[in-house]
DNA sequence: CCATTTAAGTTTGTATAGCAAACTATACTG
DNA sequence: CAGTATAGTTTGCTATACAAACTTAAATGG
């Protein structure tokens, strides 16, 4: 078994919470600050200061607009976003199931 | 999708280096510190620090010992430790299975 | 119409963590 | 005996995650 991998996975999607963000944006094609806030459970804080990370890492797009008189925030994975988050899921998926099959 | 799991993975298994470890443990029941350094390609201050770690989570059992004249520190997993690890990699398959199947 | 509350987001402060480099101690080697 | 290698720990720095405080503006209500 390959047990020297530790440093190809990425660490910017491997932090759970992130991970938890990306999965949410991987099937929705685009969600909202305040969707995701509800859907993940994170705080307002960790949500935006977590989207910086993925925004300066070029795997999200952020899109501020106003909705009615509110603002409104919304993402959207970018296509090397949705390349990375594959890239990672396969490789956690070869490392978990050489550990279980 | 469930996206609200992410304050219920282990961080201290889900940590890249020291899963390269445990992984390397859970198959081969018992490792030295040179071992796991060549297996993992860590330097020894990683091994040496996130075993400290592993230690005080209660997921390795240390030994020290002689072989011949020189030191020798080998690992093992302990039985919560494999558990956690079961419980951690089921977690994460299902994360991941749902993103891609 | 002013005061309060609520909502959307960002910034800040703190504690922790990971990593590499420096260090300790001991054993070989020429 | 001097120098190098081995085994392992400690230290110092940087980065990071999280929560709490803050900002701005809009709804509510008396």
């Amino acid at each position: 078994m390959d047990t020297s991998w530790h440093n190809s996975i990425d660490k910017v999607i491997h932090e759970p919470a992130r991970l938890s963000m990306l999965a949410c944006l991987y099937v929705v094609e685009s969600a909202d600050f305040v969707f995701l806030q509800r859907q993940t459970g994170l705080t307002g804080g960790n949500i935006s200061s977590h989207m910086s990370k993925l925004e300066e890492a070029g795997y999200v797009k952020v899109e501020k607009t106003f909705v009615g008189k509110r603002p409104n925030t919304s993402f959207q994975l970018t296509e090397p976003g949705r390349k990375a988050m594959e890239v990672y899921c396969d490789r956690m998926k070869k490392v978990l199931g050489d550990l279980a099959g």
